[in-house]
DNA sequence: GGCCAGGACACCA
DNA sequence: TGGTGTCATGGC
């Protein structure tokens, strides 16, 4: 019987967190700098980053249309439009009751925190931001560190299913390793460059979209000739 | 018609 | 603390 998994990786290459460095140099290669994440502003990639939760980003891409066309892709928009509204505009992006509460709650906390001015959450240092952001519901490690670092600009590395999909098969880590566990391993491995964290996952993305879906599109992975 | 896609949370043992 | 069910649409 033909195996569902997508064939590449299978390889078990004891990759050591040192190699990820050699990893991005390989995929920079072939795919070049990628312009990360979509969206025109920062406020539409924090609000892409709660669409984007278990489900693919050309579903998000309707529900942020929808909201644009409404002209409700800014904080003062989002914070007074009812929550069955909101639900009916997102509703191309699935889960959409969820994530109408989950987008409230975190207008409220950019109300709370900063009055929606972007500028001023900056301010914050990585860390405490994170925490602030993980304490606001619905908002988990991968949604908190993609909007640190793609919307705030924050040295936080994302952790998503590419990742783990892709690196476990190299025996990195263990596919169920917990979230933290691959951050650490990615943050002491790689030097604490904003650009590099960015585009690390960005390649990371455009190699699993390409490669690691269906398991012919696997073949010609450029991570199968690198290890 | 079934599978899958860039999670997070509540509940339970 | 870890496992499981739930939330849902739309493309293939």
């Amino acid at each position: 019987m033909r195996s569902s998994k997508p064939i590449l990786c299978q390889k078990r290459s004891k990759l050591k967190p040192a190699q990820l460095a050699g990893v991005y140099a390989a995929l920079r290669k072939v795919f070049g700098h990628q312009n990360w994440w979509p969206g025109e502003t920062p406020f539409e990639v924090m609000v892409g980053a709660i669409l984007t939760q278990n489900t693919a980003w050309t579903h998000v891409e309707k529900a942020i249309l929808n909201l644009r066309k409404a002209k409700m892709l800014s904080f003062a928009a989002l914070r007074s439009i009812s929550q069955k509204e909101l639900a009916q505009l997102i509703r191309p992006a699935g889960y959409f009751n969820v994530k109408a509460d989950r987008l409230r709650c975190f207008m409220e906390f950019l109300d709370r925190e900063c009055c929606g001015d972007l500028t001023l959450l900056k301010r914050a240092g990585m860390p405490v931001l994170r925490k602030k952001l993980l304490a606001v519901k619905g908002i988990g490690p991968e949604t908190a560190d993609s909007i640190l670092l793609y919307a705030l600009r924050k040295r936080s590395f994302v952790i998503d299913t590419y990742t783990r999909r892709i690196f476990s098969r190299h025996g990195l880590a263990p596919e169920q390793a917990s979230y933290e566990t691959w951050r650490e391993i990615f943050t002491q491995a790689l030097p604490p460059d904003l650009d590099l964290f960015n585009d690390y996952h960005a390649q990371i993305a455009r190699t699993a979209k390409a490669y690691c879906r269906k398991v012919p599109q696997c073949e010609g992975c450029p991570l199968n000739r690198y290890f």
